[in-house]
DNA sequence: TTCCTTGCAAATCGTTTGCATAATG
DNA sequence: CATTATGCAAACGATTTGCAAGGAA
């Protein structure tokens, strides 16, 4: 299926190479409108999934129920606080010979990786100090 | 909240220490099941949730858009099928040398990781090999 | 008796999908 | 013109929840 240009896709990627904060598909939606009103959800939805698909955007599940959104997809790591919810990203410099070991440990084939790690971060620490 | 005995939650328990699979909440439901037909899917649900969050069980997000439960809450690592959707358990022994290197970096605090490593396994190898 | 747990069914919520119409190549 | 994309609303499926009744401490 050849894929052809609509402006709402467009749109949606633009929006997401702003964001470091790997944004869920309703933010997205609620983005993108402020900009081009009439867009629907399922359309959101519709173009995150073939964006993801095409390996332009990557999707992550950190365990929070929502799906998140990412348009950086060179090799990193993620962290989800789990007090605020927000997700960071992570650089991680041993990622490449994690990923050799685990293809040496595996009588199959290994094309990708995800590593997210959990715990409470920076912001969140500091407001319980507070207290 | 004090958590009393139940005799579903424990063959819930039961079940999931007898499979190293990694099965949904409706393979908990239906193998149950058949030794305790009253049980109802809400049960298993909530007997998870429980168990997961007391840190007795692993609650893991594959990306399949299912949950799979897991009774092995050692530090160990995914792999997901592509193919054929199995989640098997694979160990590397760089894992806690990673959450040390990803603590460092971080200014939060780190409590734990998942990794999750996807392709084809040997087995849905072997049937493409076939053709 | 108190509080936790259950079964049941209905509700929730993120995501997908069918369809008629609009836009792209 | 052929094909892909859209907006809308309805459908879906996994999970959660309210409630009255049952079981554990």
């Amino acid at each position: 299926m050849a894929v052809k240009y609509s402006r709402q896709r467009q749109m949606i990627y633009n929006f997401l190479m702003t964001r470091k904060d790997h944004p869920t598909a309703d933010v997205v939606y609620r983005n993108v409108r402020q900009e081009y009103p009439n867009i629907s959800l399922g359309t959101v939805y519709r173009n995150l999934t073939l964006l993801a698909d095409r390996g332009e955007i990557l999707r992550l599940q950190v365990g929070d129920g929502v799906d998140h959104f990412d348009a950086d997809t060179s090799k990193h790591c993620h962290f989800f606080c789990s007090s605020c919810g927000a997700v960071t990203d992570m650089q991680l410099d041993c990622l490449e010979e994690m990923l050799a070991k685990a293809q040496q440990k595996s009588q199959g084939r290994i094309e990708s990786q995800s590593t997210c790690f959990y715990g409470t971060c920076e912001k969140c620490l500091d407001k319980s100090m507070e207290k």
